[in-house]
DNA sequence: GCATTCCATCTGGTATACAAGAAGCTTGCA
DNA sequence: TGCAAGCTTCTTGTATACCAGATGGAATGC
């Protein structure tokens, strides 16, 4: 009895860690453009942003370091890093190793994991039926990583895991086109259909196909959508820049 | 002159991060089995050990975590991740997928980096004339990370080097035994052969056999290397505890 | 008017103080 | 002697103070 007061009471008293909180938050912010790529910012302004001390805010701002999202400059504060295509093509290519060697794996499976049949229900759906939310984009990265989860090297999937999720930023730009979604279906299906027939190879030529139109599609259009980020920023700052003036006076 | 004189001056009074150093230094520890995998310490300990204050500790403790060295447990202290043996299969896996792919890019180039003809010259050594070093376990490493880089993606190189690094600790383990000294010079020859020769999927498989060979050849001794450094911790722990009490006289 | 120098200010790196949970020891009791 | 409650101590998480380098602009010399 008094184990489970206690245990609730821990469970409701254990709040979760400030500097997750923070790196989610940031990392969200960069996700959804409010901080562009080239943005600076101090530690102070993420200070006064989330009410949190520096030394939270470092350890978030260390993490982000870490993975990619934004870089340190000696006692000259901090940027969101850039966008860089180079990388991003990279990572597309690194994507194509892990998950056609996930698909070599599951087509030499006897018993094919539950999460395959499960997946083919998911994309093998008629046209009319089809959603097309931008949300569509999480679905899709869900597809990818649950592939090379499956696989069974966890090791792998944490490393394909991360490597999506950099990419995700810009991946989610390719949902945007009724086309690209319609072909996302159809390819997903073919894809599914081929592990579970275990034609290996077919599958993986099907799975490189498919990521390089995701990137060729996306270099496309991404320039664009930071224009469109940028402007909306800007414009944001003239507003914020009257109210100042407004209430100046 | 001025310009000169102050770059001078910064090239010198630039000191270091402590953080890197405590980084650098407790990752070195753990390398050398001064820190065992199971072991417990605190931030205090490491503040104690290194002369510097908590926050650059964690910071580095923060990083080792993220790199799967170290872990913490809430407001109970640190402690040297264990040995996972399913862990270490699973990054040899993930190393073979990666090298793989960088042979076959490699072996697709009509014109190959210079570097692969200076790995042919370093490994295709005569067997009169071949170190047994310990240090040969960086050359190997070297071996293999170079090969990743030459492939020409730096991303996948990156993600290559931090599995090799993770691998390493245990991979030594392996060029304590002068038979698989000679096997490596032996294997790494006649892969960088296959590659020049770009018989792609032979050098391939080359690397499969090769890499599988030390997983295994690690696996079977690595068990009994950690013995024998629990056995010297202990011996220096006992050594500690005499002088202490002859102190106390 | 222009360049240069110097200084106030801002930055991240580091040290330290404080808060609160976890663990182990001590003490009291049965 | 066994055991349990409570308290002390130790732990990490967080906030804050301090330091030195970087920066930008004002003041100064030409």
């Amino acid at each position: 009895m008094n184990q489970r007061l206690s245990s609730l009471h821990k469970s409701h008293s254990r709040r979760p860690r400030l500097a997750d909180h923070v790196y989610a938050k940031l990392k969200k912010m960069i996700f959804d453009f409010e901080l562009i790529p080239g943005d600076h910012f101090s530690e102070a302004d993420v200070v006064e942003r989330f009410e949190a001390s520096r030394t939270p805010v470092r350890e978030a701002l260390q993490r982000l370091q870490r993975e990619g999202y934004v870089e340190v400059r000696f006692r000259s504060g901090w940027q969101v890093r850039p966008f860089d295509f180079e990388v991003f093509e990279q990572l597309y290519d690194v994507r194509m190793v892990l998950e056609c060697s996930a698909i070599e794996r599951l087509c030499a499976m006897k018993r094919q994991p539950t999460v395959i049949e499960e997946l083919s229900e998911f994309w093998r759906i008629p046209v009319e039926k089809r959603s097309h939310d931008i949300r569509l984009s999480d679905d899709d990265q869900y597809f990818h990583t649950s592939l090379v989860a499956a696989a069974g090297n966890a090791e792998m999937a944490s490393i394909h895991r991360d490597v999506s999720e950099r990419i995700h930023i810009i991946r989610r730009l390719d949902f945007t086109q009724a086309s690209r979604i319609e072909a996302t279906f159809d390819e997903h299906a073919e894809i599914i259909h081929a592990i579970r027939k275990q034609h290996g190879e077919y599958a993986q030529q099907l799975m490189r196909t498919h990521i390089a139109a995701s990137r060729d599609e996306v270099r496309k259009i991404t320039l664009h959508m930071l224009h469109e980020a940028r402007k909306r920023h800007e414009a944001h700052e003239d507003e914020e820049l009257v109210k100042a003036n407004n209430r100046g006076r």
